[in-house]
DNA sequence: ACTTCATATAGATATACGTCTATGTTTAAT
DNA sequence: ATTAAACATAGACGTATATCTATATGAAGT
């Protein structure tokens, strides 16, 4: 598993406001002021973490009008579980290749 | 849900060394020097890095003689998938009440 | 054309984070 | 007792991050 991509994901919601932003996306499209609705931050802060949930590939985003749609990518849903379930399950790809050494005996 | 508990297990993981450190004990119980192997810096660094994987419940420790063996948690692992279902399904309890509302109308 | 609304960008600031070197602590072996 | 091995702690340093205020951009309405 690639490390470092994963990593990019984790990070992209282990910040409690984005994680919010996406449990809110989760529902369904939403424009960034419904979503800014939800916070006590300012305007440019939420501009800032939509900027990195969407460089992230977690949210893509469609400009009608004035208002920005923000949508949750099911590309990203996807990965992320494939990603979650990797990590835990000591398959025969695994980095320890299983053989639950120790230095006990 | 919660965010801020959820929060702290993400960046627990975001680290992609400790992303690394979680997949590797993912296979079973292992001592820090085994774990070090894996690694490039220093001692310091992965004592640093368990003790943040410690103090957000991921992984246990236990001292035999000279070794701290480490064990990734089951508590956390279920905890774990529990917050990310609840994340991406959208629930009756889901902070948005799918009302899926947008500006479009 | 002017104004208003929705959003983005720039720059500043304070805090958090990952890593290092140096040193301390604890256990085991000689 | 002394030494060595495994690990933890302290402190320093550079970088990343989350937030703010001020300002820019772009679309829509009057």
């Amino acid at each position: 598993m690639n490390y470092e991509n994963f990593s990019k994901q984790l990070k992209a919601i282990s910040d409690p406001n984005r994680l919010k932003i996406v449990d809110i996306l989760s529902c369904g499209t939403m424009c960034a002021c419904d979503i800014l609705d939800h916070f006590d931050f300012t305007q440019p802060t939420l501009s800032h973490h939509m900027k990195i949930l969407q460089q992230a590939n977690i949210v893509s985003a469609k400009k009608i009008g004035k208002w920005q749609h923000y949508t949750l990518k099911d590309s990203f849903i996807t990965e992320f579980n494939n990603n979650v379930n990797t990590l835990f399950e000591s398959g025969p790809e695994c980095i320890c290749h299983c053989q639950n050494k120790t230095k006990e005996n």
